[in-house]
DNA sequence: TTTGAAAACCAACCGAA
DNA sequence: TTCGGTTGGTTTTCAAA
């Protein structure tokens, strides 16, 4: 799909705020409400917005804690592969996970509520997701930036 | 603010999709249209519904590219670190920014098109950055699990 | 919880580049 | 032919009863 500076704007407007009206976009973009609302269709239909959802406030839903932990599996198979990234993906307190290039291992971003949440999401998530050999915890001591906005 | 396993729902059901009508919204969590109103209200008043955004998919957007980035600075002062977490803000290409804890440290998220959009952002952004003494990049081979889903 | 007015959405149609 | 603008019916919101 062709993109041109209109659809920039957009994009961009939406990835901060995903609640403004019709309307209130159409201007922002220097554009009439039913051609802006054409184009924003577009977009979503092309899958390059791929959907529109609430940020909560860690801090004030409790769950100010971010720990980023490096996994290493004791194979590397297609199979360990899939098993481990199966039971990462049914947990909920893991809320990312990548494979990384060069040492075959994972990295997830683990977020909880206090040490003592920390505590229990290692011993009793981490360490028993199958094939782990290595777990190495860095916690976070603060956020500096977190934005959930593409460089377009 | 008092949260209850009704108000759980509607947060968790927002961070899927906060596009759902009302009308869709209160069907989900066994509520009343208006009552479902008023509840979302206050979580959006009370800070816990941060905002609400459009997620772009990377791939189709021709930024797949993710990379985790350690940084290190030549000093730990105040000055240094307001110093280089503002020059952090200004470039869209970081997405995130992670002050780590025990080695004074920061982790950075890098988003990139291709090899050569990120040799770009590591000459001529990362490196500059005021203050740094040390690069390590991470690679990511494949993103098994991506969510701004908090474990509410 | 129900209701109704105001607002927003969005599909169909028109016109210009 | 494609893209922006206009119109009007439909849906949604949201405050008052």
């Amino acid at each position: 799909m062709k993109i041109d500076a209109v659809d920039r704007a957009i994009l961009i407007t939406l990835q901060d705020d995903a609640k403004l009206t019709n309307a209130e976009l159409s201007e922002r973009v220097h554009l009439s409400p039913s051609a802006c609302l054409r184009r924003t269709k577009l977009l979503e239909e092309s899958g390059l917005i791929r959907r529109t959802v609430a940020i909560l406030d860690p801090r004030v839903a409790g769950i100010p804690g971010t720990a980023y932990v490096s996994v290493t599996l004791d194979s590397q198979g297609r199979k360990a592969l899939d098993t481990f990234e199966a039971a990462v993906r049914a947990v909920p307190e893991i809320t990312e996970c990548y494979l990384l290039a060069g040492q075959h291992d994972y990295l997830l971003r683990v977020v909880y509520r206090d040490a003592a949440d920390l505590e229990r999401i290692h011993t009793d998530i981490l360490t028993p997701l199958p094939g782990v050999v290595r777990i190495q915890s860095q916690l976070t001591l603060r956020t500096v930036k977190r934005s959930t906005k593409l460089p377009i």
